[in-house]
DNA sequence: GAGAATTGTTTTAGGCTTCAAGTATGTTGA
DNA sequence: TCAACATACTTGAAGCCTAAAACAATTCTC
């Protein structure tokens, strides 16, 4: 097999297994989901709210996904929707006061997860890791943009 | 933010552009979808078939999924279910010809997608990220033993 | 051997995701 | 001005995925 599939495979399923257990942890420990969590972190991150749109663009989802992700969390009482006076077309989103204090306690949690599962790794192979991933990703720009110009 | 914070959301950025893109491709080039092509991927390595708790396990997704999938390609004429004779609780699932054909080319063109994504990274830091990846991986599966012994 | 536990699969209910089509609002230029 | 185009969102159909419950066949144990 070509090392650059087993390089791909081990890097699949590295980000699987780990994204596997914080998917568990949200489920078991707050009855919650990631998409639900990455939600509310977008907010977090978004004093003013954000429309759905561009939800969708932080997110890399489709607007449709925002939409019922939104209904659900409206539902739930943690964001709320408000059509933006400017532009009437536009939904903006918040976090309403309850939903805040539930995105606080998770992101706590969430944190100390992830460094538990990289706790075994020293911090010169973190930042080596880091470094090579960097490389990856911008060598991987690189061959998306040959690919479009096509 | 933290360092292994920041290092996660690398890994999983880098990993999510990939998969994408593999599943954009699957769709436009092949018609098909990550899911199916996995499926596939795991009775081509397997000459007599497996059952579907066998797939399950190797696909690391629940037996129901399995069952959905194995319907949807079988209706498609990909691969052939077949009670298995030793174990008559069991269903082997095995590539029918065509299915074998089409898995051949689609992985051709696997091979080469990964290849071409890659293609930026030096050999010495392919090997390199390769190396890391699997310390990382090493420390998650001790962090998540010990975390499991609680 | 009969009953109990285990194993392999399917079903059910619900959430996540996409694409494509539809609705409403906004912008622009002849 | 107003028709054409663009933008923001919603809806609907289909597939992917999970957990839990239901079902069926096998194995274990007494």
């Amino acid at each position: 097999m070509k090392a650059e599939l087993r390089l791909w495979l081990r890097l699949l399923t590295t980000t699987t297994t780990i994204e596997a257990e914080i998917r568990r942890r949200l489920r078991t420990q707050f009855n919650t989901t990631l998409p639900r969590f990455d939600l509310l972190a977008a907010l977090d991150r978004a004093p003013d709210g954000l429309t759905l749109g561009e939800v969708s663009a932080r997110m890399m989802v489709t607007n449709g996904n925002v939409t019922g992700l939104a209904t659900r969390l409206e539902s739930e009482g943690l964001v709320a929707r408000r059509v933006d006076p400017q532009d009437r077309r536009a939904v903006r989103l918040t976090l309403t006061t309850e939903g805040q204090a539930v995105f606080d306690t998770q992101s706590a949690a969430h944190g100390s997860w992830i460094k538990e599962m990289f706790a075994g790794l020293a911090p010169e192979e973190r930042e080596a890791l880091h470094r090579l991933l960097g490389r990856a990703k911008s060598a991987l720009q690189t061959a998306l943009e040959a690919e479009e110009a096509l």
